[in-house]
DNA sequence: GACTCCACGTA
DNA sequence: CGTACGTGGAGTCC
């Protein structure tokens, strides 16, 4: 898709820039602490991130026309086989720097740069035939490296970066530098090598001959060759020791020799510098987790190739949008695609954009409004190609509409039957609701279809799906009628003939109604796209039985919200500010000066330095002691009452406490809209099928602690509406364990009603279910729960307190009784590692690449993710379902109550007067019978004017 | 201003 | 050395 950019001009000189791979990656490695490059899953890049950065930054300065990388192979060279401890007594390779070289040849690909390896040869040899095909073409050429063998290719072409410092760091040497730098021409630095030897390639040189006495004898002999030639005539200790070491500078000479003749399979003609494969880039970049080096790319490459622009190239025509001026135009247009399905798409007001902070553009981008919807049309086809032929797309303005034409739009968008296409529909049927349209009739959601293709991904925007799946652009001007808007958009164009008097739209320019049609356009097509891989992975069903309807259901509970007390919120509040003022006071005062309790960096000075807490046993993290609840428990418990060491522990546990408590409070006062809360439920976020909440997050209100539990009395029953009805499902998880791993004693448990915990504590430790400790019922629960997540016994032993032995036997004991759970979490992950993805009893698949990484840590990672996928999700396709099944009954039945909240396992409703009784029943058999297992589904209902008491 | 790290709330 | 999330303060980098 990509056109080659314009080849420079051949008059115009050409320029190779060749890069020994391997010692530049090693020298970001070491100038990088890995630590700090470190992705979610475990993998070090702080040598690919160094030396990404560095490639760019040499891109952008020297604007090389050819690029090429070298590596070495790990199979042995040449010259191992010449010299067997050639390279001997290095340190081995770090840990951390394993499969960083993979992933900069990764990155080397996606960037079209060719990285070359020749079995049997060093990556220096392969910069020295670059190098030597380029100086016979007549090129210039820029290598950099950091092994001191390539000082030897320098010429008055050929110029050397070598690094000083890390990868930043470097000193550009020419002929004359080399000299200067080290006493010798370029060509005879090897002799100089030679005779001083290379500490680095485990090559002794001559015993008391450093460069100074190496340089004299080359000036004065020529070379090392006639060196050796009169070691005779050199006189003194040096001499001797000369004589002696003959061999070994015959061997240096015959190793640090560059071989320049390689056969190399690729030619230096096709190193030719072009634009990256955008495509690869997106991926790549997601998995490396590297935001600013994604852009800096986009920026180099942008302005190199100008011509390339990183996206299609303008086969296909922009969208003709035409602005809606009557509900006659709308009919007849709607008329036109009777059947076939519109994409729709938003324009928004942007006036938000300019806000200065990005907590208020944020807040300006989710509550900014529709300003119009524009209806494009698939685009034509012809033979299967993209057309060049526009296709006409109708904008229909909401805020200037008359409004036959307005009833005329929301008569189209509520009609289920009319089929429409979108980007996050849920998105839009909120903007739409907001002005009084309601949405129906969803058939594509892009974001949704793009999730079930890659539940792990982070980003579903829709420029980006559209890059990475279609290799597209969305930007107007990459589109052929789109050069009016070739310009930022920023300023107008020329030839642009409008301005704001001449919006088309109040608030709409033209750009922005050609950039609604091209995605509209693109929608057509990313969603052909993307349900073929919808097919492919058996996904057809979850998306329209499972995620669409969903979508749905979810708009409504949002758009609804939840009824707050928002006076018992300001008091919580405020009590709790009182609380965090009197405990911070009170830590003050113990130390006698004022300290930031909320920063561990100032609590390790004071815990550790000040107050001589003993650090014994204290984890640590990236910036020192961890000062987490854990630690100050277990400080608390070291010190005795009274001491300033343990009021201080005290205090500032009880302002954490606070701290947090008031947080929450604080952030669900600034949410309150009317009287109510409405969360956004992010639909696909989680790589596992659960949802997550957000502004506010509704999903982690406190409830394990009676101060916690004062907020959940805060969300109440709204006006109009007789109590709040909470339903949850009871052990889910371990039920789904149960039915997944067919553990018979497991199912016999939950068939028989028993309390879990008490049931595996009574067979894990002998003893009657009516005998089992509360201490041993802890256990057996913290255990049961951790198996799920893949828990280790050295977690187990941490989390109960209790040695490493006790704990292992713990499991085996609990394995000894419920078999079928080992041999089903130990089957799950080999059934992952084999299809290369786990399924939920619904078919939603996690794909985890990375169970086969060679990196132990991440493939642990993924083995763990491997167990907990299949029952996290199945849990989440569970209530998924009904949610589905309450929400299409209360439908049916036409009752009033409504499905407020989602908290994973959950739900939690707003009852009608009159409707309590139908409504429980109807929730217990629908929640109840959202799956079929091999044990039952056991719902728990409460009824309550609030949140809390609703749980009891 | 944007990003990272730490800490901590939920299931 | 237990999964899945979101939020906010402090500190740091640019």
């Amino acid at each position: 898709m990509n056109p080659s950019p314009v080849n420079p001009a051949s008059e115009s000189p050409k320029k190779l820039l060749v890069v020994d791979g391997h010692s530049m990656a090693f020298r970001a490695f070491y100038a990088l602490p890995p630590e700090s490059f470190i992705t979610d899953s475990g993998q070090y890049t702080n040598a690919v991130h160094g030396f990404t950065n560095m490639l760019l930054k040499l891109i952008r300065e020297e604007q090389p026309t050819h690029v090429a990388l070298a590596f070495d192979l790990d199979t042995p060279t040449f010259r191992h086989q010449s010299y067997d401890e050639y390279k001997g007594g290095r340190d081995k390779t770090p840990e951390e720097f394993r499969g960083q070289i993979d992933l900069i040849k990764q990155v080397a690909e996606a960037l079209r740069i060719p990285a070359v390896t020749v079995e049997g040869y060093e990556a220096d040899d392969i910069v020295a035939t670059y190098v030597t095909q380029a100086e016979e073409a007549g090129w210039q050429t820029l290598i950099v490296s950091g092994d001191r063998d390539a000082l030897q290719l320098v010429t008055e072409n050929t110029h050397l970066d070598y690094p000083t410092s890390g990868v930043s760091k470097s000193v550009r040497l020419d002929p004359a530098g080399v000299e200067a730098k080290y006493l010798v021409p370029p060509q005879r630095y090897r002799d100089l090598a030679a005779l001083v030897g290379e500490s680095a390639d485990n090559l002794p040189g001559v015993p008391k001959v450093g460069p100074k006495t190496a340089a004299k004898w080359i000036t004065e002999y020529g070379s090392a060759a006639e060196i050796i030639a009169h070691a005779e005539d050199i006189r003194g200790k040096v001499g001797e020791n000369l004589r002696a070491a003959l061999a070994d500078v015959e061997r240096n000479l015959e190793l640090n020799w560059l071989v320049r003749d390689l056969d190399l399979p690729v030619q230096l003609e096709d190193c030719l510098l072009t634009s990256p494969d955008r495509e690869a880039v997106e991926p790549l970049f997601d998995a490396l987790q590297f935001n600013q080096i994604r852009e800096r790319l986009f920026e180099v490459f942008a302005s190199r190739f100008p011509e390339a622009d990183l996206s299609a190239e303008p086969t296909e025509a922009l969208p003709e949008v035409r602005v809606a001026a009557s509900a006659a135009e709308l009919n007849t247009f709607l008329s036109e695609h009777e059947e076939a399905p519109l994409a729709l798409s938003l324009c928004l007001d942007r006036s938000g954009e300019s806000r200065s902070t990005k907590a208020q553009r944020d807040e300006a981008a989710r509550t900014a409004e529709a300003l119009a919807v524009v209806l494009v049309p698939a685009p034509h086809q012809h033979e299967g190609e993209p057309s060049r032929e526009p296709v006409t797309a109708l904008a229909v303005p909401l805020s200037s509409a008359d409004e036959e034409l307005e009833s005329a739009l929301a008569d189209w968008l509520l009609a289920a039957e009319k089929p429409k296409l979108l980007h996050d529909v849920k998105d839009a049927g909120k903007r739409l609701a907001w002005r009084g349209l309601p949405l129906r009739g969803a058939v594509e959601d892009t974001l949704i279809s793009g999730y079930l293709v890659q539940p792990d991904r982070r980003n579903f925007a829709f420029d980006d799906l559209v890059a990475q799946h279609l290799s597209s652009s969305t930007e107007p001007s990459d589109y052929i009628g789109g050069e009016r808007f070739a310009g930022s958009g920023e300023e107008p164009v020329q030839g642009s003939l409008f301005d704001a008097a001449q919006e088309p739209v109040p608030g709409v320019t033209e750009e922005d109604l050609a950039r609604a049609g091209v995605r509209g356009m693109l929608l057509h097509s990313l969603s052909s796209r993307l349900h073929a891989e919808l097919v492919d992975r058996k996904a057809e069903q979850l998306f329209y039985e499972m995620e669409i309807p969903l979508a749905e259901i979810l708009l409504q509970m949002e758009l609804t919200g939840i009824a707050v007390s928002t006076e018992m919120l300001q008091e919580l509040d405020a009590e709790f500010a009182r609380s965090i003022e009197a405990s911070a006071q009170a830590a003050y005062d113990v130390v006698g000066h004022e300290v930031k309790l909320g920063s561990p960096k100032q609590l390790q000075t004071v815990l550790f330095e000040e107050l001589e807490l003993p650090t014994a046993g204290v984890r640590k993290n990236k910036t020192g002691y961890s000062t987490d609840v854990e630690t100050l428990q277990d400080l608390l418990t070291k010190t005795s009452p009274e001491t300033p060491g343990n009021q201080f522990l005290v205090n500032l546990m009880a302002h954490r406490d606070a701290t947090k408590l008031r947080q929450t409070v604080t952030g669900l006062i600034e949410s309150v809209q009317g009287g109510r809360i409405h969360t956004t439920y992010a639909q696909t976020v989680a790589a596992t099928g659960r949802l997550s909440s957000l502004h506010p997050n509704l999903q982690n209100i406190p409830v394990r602690t009676a101060a916690g539990r004062l907020i959940r009395d805060a969300f109440v029953v709204g006006d109009g509406y007789e109590s709040l009805l909470t339903a949850d499902y009871s052990q889910i998880e371990m039920r789904i364990m149960a039915h997944l791993s067919g553990d018979e004693a497991l199912i016999d448990a939950f068939k028989a009603g028993e309390d879990l915990h008490n049931f595996v504590g009574a067979r894990v430790f002998g003893v009657g279910t009516e005998e089992v400790s509360a201490e041993q019922r802890s256990k057996v629960k913290a255990m049961s729960y951790g198996l799920a997540y893949g828990l280790s016994s050295f977690g187990l032993s941490k989390q109960l307190g209790i040695g490493v032995d006790e704990a292992r036997n713990l499991m085996n004991e609990y394995f000894e009784r419920f078999g079928s759970v080992r041999d089903y979490l130990r089957e799950v992950v080999t059934q992952a590692k084999k299809d290369g993805f786990t399924s939920t009893i619904y078919g939603r698949r996690r794909y985890l690449p990375d169970l086969t990484s060679e990196n132990r840590q991440l493939r642990q990672m993924a083995e763990r993710a491997a167990l907990n996928a299949p029952i996290q999700g199945s849990a989440a396709d569970i209530i998924k379902r009904a949610m589905i099944d309450v929400d299409a009954a209360l439908t049916e039945r036409q009752l009033q109550s409504r499905m407020l909240l989602q908290v994973h396992d959950e739900l939690i409703f707003e009852v009608a007067p009159g409707e309590r009784e139908t409504l429980e029943a109807l929730v217990l058999e629908k929640m109840g019978a959202a799956a079929d297992l091999s044990v039952p589904l056991e719902v728990h209902v409460g009824v309550g004017s609030s949140w809390h008491q609703a749980a009891h």
